[in-house]
DNA sequence: TGTACATCAGTGAACGCGCGTTCACTGATGTAC
DNA sequence: TGTACATCAGTGAACGCGCGTTCACTGATGTAC
């Protein structure tokens, strides 16, 4: 029988561990205050005082650097969403959902557009499905639809699941946050009466005819 | 009095003309086969036998290429919504446009995201929502959701006026497209199905209470 | 019609920059006897 | 406890690349007399 090796951990992979974080720390930093434009190996060798080439012993490039924070945003992600209260009615807590979605996105922008603007290392739908709550945004977004359907508040149509619907929210809220850090970033409109008024309307197309 | 300058045009400007023209065909065409990010005044000269000097004859620099090919797509866009069917009933008109939206965004990823993941040229709430159906995408959605208005199929209700209708529907398809050449760029799942789902549910939250 | 000149379109080479990555190296830390 | 050695974290300099833009220039085209 083997020890798990969890808990043997040596001081230094300790002080590896605590290099890793300070390097995804310096990069995620460098994203947020100056867009992924600005991310290279040599901003973030400079901001905690390594040569670039000190770096290669952590990462095994850029890719990979990119790669976590972007697992990193995930989650930060998940922290928004899953901050939301559960308590709600499932229409408001739906919408409450898609309002911290682009919360998110309108806080951290150069993050979001990071983790959105190119290819995600591919998933498949059944992996998708399976995710539930515990870990991914999306895992969140299904539970709820999940749980409307299951009260009799939300309805299932042809060729429109649960899977689909709940795709079809993640769009609604993607849409929505992206336009307005993308194209309509700086636009003189009223975006959280906007936002309201679509996630309400997306809201009432789920509904069961009464 | 002075004469209209449209007309006379000389032979050095038809020359002119015909270069620019040149210079953003190649542009576009680099975007189109390589994506944005290929995109060099280096790659354009050569593609034309131009050296690069030479493209500053024609315009300012990288960003007024850019600029000039960004409202090309805009164009190209209005086309494939212009090019829907409007002789049919509201709720499929309104459907079709959100899928000639998204056909746009998966024939042309590049383009498409090189116009919409950079701020865009900025215009007030009022200028958008002055331009009607001739000229662009955002104005043949208001369009049609106007008509939806005036024909008592769709409705209008507290804080989701006209305007705010059309940037939610926008957003919907927007998300829908963005999704699919971005974050799910290559996935194993049925689009088609999902894409059609999303924009039913999307209607069905327009219609008036029966 | 011929000639002198001005305008024009376009070039070649360079400037100065930043990028990801590699590699031979060094000095410090840890280890074995 | 002291010494010899191996491992390790990190460096400095360079490689090779591509970028947008500038500038002095040239050869062709057009114009005026």
């Amino acid at each position: 029988m083997e020890f798990t090796s969890v808990e043997n951990i040596s001081p230094k992979e300790r002080r590896q561990a605590r290099t890793r974080e300070a390097i995804l720390e310096a990069a995620r930093e460098i994203v947020s205050e100056a867009g992924a434009g600005a991310l290279s190996m040599r901003a973030i060798a400079q901001r905690i005082d390594y040569s670039p080439a000190g770096l290669y012993e952590y990462f095994d490039g850029k890719d990979e650097i990119i790669g976590a924070i972007c697992a990193e945003g995930g989650q930060q992600l998940f922290a928004y969403m899953n901050a939301v209260d559960k308590g709600q009615p499932i229409a408001d807590y739906l919408q409450a959902l898609g309002h911290a979605y682009i919360r998110f996105a309108t806080e951290q922008p150069d993050y979001f557009l990071l983790m959105f603007t190119s290819p995600a290392p591919l998933q498949s739908a059944e992996e998708m499905a399976v995710q539930s709550g515990e870990g991914s945004a999306f895992g969140i977004l299904l539970d709820a639809i999940r749980r409307g359907v299951a009260e009799g508040v939300f309805q299932q149509r042809a060729g429109f699941d649960v899977l689909t619907m709940t795709y079809a929210a993640w769009a609604m809220v993607h849409g929505l946050a992206m336009l307005r850090v993308t194209h309509l970033q700086g636009y003189p409109m009223d975006f959280e009466t906007g936002d309201l008024g679509a996630l309400a309307n997306f809201g009432r197309g789920l509904m069961a005819a009464h």
